[in-house]
DNA sequence: CCATGTGAAGGTATTCACAGCC
DNA sequence: GGCTGTGAATACCTTCACATGG
């Protein structure tokens, strides 16, 4: 293996990858092919040897790839090893939603803190979680929280954000349906839910639909 | 304007070009150039014109685009003139944070019919959308429903699909973290919320972390 | 013999620079 | 002068084919 970038493609997949893995682990299985895992992922198994190339060398040519190896690699070089706190800002229904998802769990990732302008939410306890008031978001500063998850209407987000990053936090995952401006050492990955959705019909076979033409 | 297949990655920026222009409509603009509307959405004004470019001259040198028109052309690319009904399957926390979420309605998207597993939720109305028995997603075949919202958990996922399938919708939203095996011609976007939150650490500074190395 | 890792080829998307039109 | 639309250049990613190693 020499040195490569490794490509945002790659790093998308990668949790992909992650996923798979912990699936054939709870199966019992110790080690797995990329043939296999492409199977079980719905990615090409080339696709995955040459991924898996830009970081380190991790297969067995004939018996392939250690399973708990391949796993911790992969965390190491998304850095999931080292940070796993993250606040959630907004707890309406999509926040509260977030709170009680157990899939983050998967990455090692904790939700440790919320916070919400609404005085009737603040001081609830929502799964295990105090709500805490929006205005005291510059507390964070102390509690090595540098993952943030945006959930407050669009209106709101980008001073929510501009607080986070005041506060010390380096990346953002953010449902507010609008572009975020921040300091270029910030990453801030907008999901916009109703976006994906409307991007579906593109791709659907175009039969005459019964309303309207 | 000549025949151009449309790149992927156009298709994916469509909708945050429209959400920029309505935006600018709401303030009252009528027409906006390639750089405003870059600027209020955070892509480069070559990227925006190269993107309207595979699909239809909307612009006017020295003016600009009208919102209006420009809105519509996107729309109808996106085939979301004609298809505007959607069905959610899976009303626990996610779900039902889906059905209050009032950011589909800029895309023309409605969420008409829902169905759960669990018979306590069979029957009861949330925000507007009575719940009905997931056994009865067959019914949909005769409701004009093409597209539909998968948020059930992952042991669920496949034979959810597999039924929607088989009632006639065309194309997936699946929030189950796991592949779904569909024919050829469904389209399906799986939208995993973990996975998302799980690669922006790799995108964040690497300073040493207090907790552990 | 089987499965990995990787150069090289091929394809797709981004970026540039400018001709053409209002 | 200002802004669009687009060929050409560049960068990036995917796919292939096979040498290499257990």
């Amino acid at each position: 293996m020499r040195y490569h970038k490794i490509p945002d493609e790659t790093v998308r997949r990668l949790p992909i990858y992650l996923r798979g893995l912990m699936v054939s682990a709870d199966q019992g299985c110790e080690h797995i092919s990329s043939q296999s895992l492409a199977d079980s992922v719905g990615v090409d198994a080339w696709q995955i040897r040459k991924d898996l190339s830009y970081f380190g060398d991790f297969g067995t040519p004939g018996v392939g790839y250690n399973i708990e190896k391949l796993a911790r690699g992969i965390k190491k070089t998304l850095r999931l090893d080292a940070i796993r706190r993250a606040v959630l800002v907004g707890v309406g229904d999509l926040g509260s939603a977030l709170l009680a998802y157990p899939g983050f769990r998967m990455y090692g990732l904790d939700i440790v803190a919320a916070f919400d302008a609404d005085p009737k939410k603040i001081g609830k306890t929502v799964n295990g979680v105090e709500i805490e008031d929006a205005a005291k978001i510059g507390t964070l500063r102390q509690r090595d929280i540098s993952l943030a998850i945006v959930a407050v209407p669009r209106a709101a987000a980008q001073s929510m954000v501009d607080e986070l990053v005041a506060a010390g936090v380096k990346g953002v995952l953010n449902f507010a349906p609008c572009k975020l401006v921040v300091p270029k050492r910030i990453k801030v990955i907008t999901l916009d839910i109703a976006m994906e959705l409307a991007r579906l019909p593109y791709y659907m076979p175009r039969v005459e639909q019964m309303s309207e033409t």
